[in-house]
DNA sequence: TTTGTTCATAACAAGAAGGTTATATATCCG
DNA sequence: CGGATATATAACCTTCTTGTTATGAACAAA
C-alpha cells in the first residue's frame, strides 16, 4: 500500500460514526466482536464488516482467544494520520499568522505613505 | 450539524487523494477552479464536486473575483479533526507506555517471586 | 459426538460516491 | 448586443458502501 492509499484507508475508516465509536470502546482495552456489537442497533455481520475496514486501515488488530477474536487499537495508523493533519495545520497556521501580521502592519501604517 | 456529523464530513473529505491534492495546492494561497482542475485527468464538473465536498466539510471557503470563485483553505475543520485524533493518540500512547512499564517491570522481577 | 457460541462469509438490495457529457448561469470584453 | 470564459447544475452510469439474512467453520463443553 502506498502512503496515499494508507491515508485513504485511514480517513475512510474514521469517517463513520460507528467505527469511531468502536475505536472509542477499544480505548479501554481489548473487546470481543460480540461485546462490540452489543450496544449497536446493528447485526453482528455489519460489525464484522466495520472491523474489517478498521483492520484494513491498520487502526486495529485482532487476537485469538478460543472462539473469540478480541480487537485492540493499533497506534501506528493513528499517528500517521495525525502527522499528516499536523503538517497541514502548521502551514495553515503560519500562513494565518503571516496574514495577521500583514494586516496589523497595514493598520499601524494606515495612511502614512 | 452535530460534532459527529462534522467529523464524518471532514474525514470523508480527507479520504480522497484528489481532494487531499487540492488542499495541498491551496496551501500556497487562493486558486481558481480552472487552475485547480488543470493538473488532474478529470473534467471541471468533477473538480467542482470535490470542491463542494471540501466546502461542506468546512475545509475550504470560496471568494468571488469576477467569474472566478477562488478557493482558500479554512483552518477550523482541520483543527477539529486534529484535535479528535490527538486525543485518541494520547490515550493510546499512555496505554502503550503503561503496558511498556508493566512489561519492563515483569522482566526486571523475572523469576523473583 | 452432539450442541451451543463466536465469528466470518456469501448473496442480495438500497443508496451514496465519483465520474461523464450536455447545458445553464454569470461575468467580462469588444 | 454578442461572444468568450469560468463555474454550477442536471441527468445519467457504474462502482463502492452499508446494511440485511442465511449459512458455514472453529472451538468449548457436555
Amino acid at each position: 500500500m502506498t502512503p496515499s492509499e494508507r491515508l485513504d484507508a485511514t480517513f475512510t475508516a474514521l469517517a463513520d460514526p460507528t467505527r469511531r465509536a468502536i475505536l472509542a470502546r477499544l480505548m479501554s482495552g481489548e473487546v470481543s466482536v460480540m461485546e462490540l456489537a452489543e450496544p449497536f442497533a446493528m447485526s453482528q455481520p455489519a460489525i464484522s464488516k466495520h472491523l474489517k475496514v478498521l483492520e484494513r486501515a491498520g487502526l486495529i488488530s485482532r487476537g485469538r482467544d478460543a472462539q473469540r477474536r478480541p480487537c485492540r487499537i493499533e497506534g501506528e495508523a493513528l499517528a500517521e494520520a495525525t502527522g499528516w493533519l499536523d503538517e497541514y495545520r502548521q502551514v495553515w497556521e503560519s500562513n494565518y499568522k503571516r496574514l495577521d501580521m500583514l494586516l496589523a502592519d497595514l493598520q499601524a501604517n494606515q495612511g502614512k505613505a
